[in-house]
DNA sequence: CATAGATATTTCGCATGCGAAATAAATTCG
DNA sequence: CGAATTTATTTCGCATGCGAAATATCTATG
């Protein structure tokens, strides 16, 4: 009720959201693999060959979004763009060699993270804020529903 | 313990974050005020005057956030630079009129905005939340600290 | 007082991701 | 079959925010 705290709650997840992705910028430094780039390796990693609005989709990002990552790891040398055999708009993603071990590598540094996460809380209360995280998809929807 | 749900929480605040801002983007659309700009907006609406780095350290942005949020916010009207009297090294920023009037306006979308983070979640669950979110600061610090 | 260091801010180049519009290929419908 | 529509992707301009380097000013120290 106490709208001093609420007016917290959004600026805490915009600030949360921002340390985590500076601090994994300044761990990976000179990897040249960034979080968000480690996101599409992750999908690739589990799905190679996945259609390049499929990843999007994967990691809730747009057209434009996707499309911008996609051109830059293709730059990098960490994934392949081809053709899809049966359709002429539709280009599929693949791996090379350099991104699966960046993705192993990336593998490693989740794991840093992922006890940095939930260290001081319980199960119980990170299946709370996994659940609050996750309620923001539908509270805030993509498309329309103002 | 499960590696899945605990690779999802990295992903789901990522993804949580921005759909927040999303949603306030396409809500405000045409308004000319961002989420960010609100921000600043907020804080000038409490402490008038401050310095471009006090403004910059209370929405935990380095110097070249602040600044670029400050340069197009003043080019925008909404707020204005003043030099320090007492340090020619040092601004102060000050809201124009109609940056009070995007602030009255920033603070009615808030409240639809906290009436939605809330929602469907106890009051001890939002605090566990908002505990979680905060720890996040300690745990990804700015500075160095591995 | 001069000079070395600290501090406030800006500038640059970059990655991210959005909305809107463009392009191209596939599908549907008359 | 051919036109209209849908679908996959790219392109453009923009806001955001970072790290690193540049600028300008202030503060200490000798």
């Amino acid at each position: 009720m106490n709208p001093r705290r609420e007016h917290r709650l959004v600026f805490l997840l915009n600030v949360a959201q921002r340390r985590l992705q500076r601090w994994i910028a300044a761990q990976t430094h000179g990897s040249g693999v960034t979080a968000a780039q480690s996101g599409l390796l992750f999908v690739l990693g589990q799905r190679d060959g996945v259609l390049i609005g499929e990843a999007g989709a994967a990691l809730d990002l747009g057209p434009a979004g996707i499309s911008g990552l996609v051109d830059r790891m293709a730059a990098a040398n960490l994934i392949r763009r081809r053709a899809d055999p049966d359709d002429g708009r539709a280009w599929r993603l693949w791996l090379t060699p350099a991104g699966r071990a960046a993705l192993a590598q990336a593998k490693a540094g989740l794991a840093e993270v992922n006890a940095r996460l939930t260290d001081g809380f319980t199960e119980v209360e990170i299946d709370v804020v996994a659940r609050w995280l996750a309620s923001l998809q539908s509270k805030f929807p993509k498309g329309e529903d103002e």
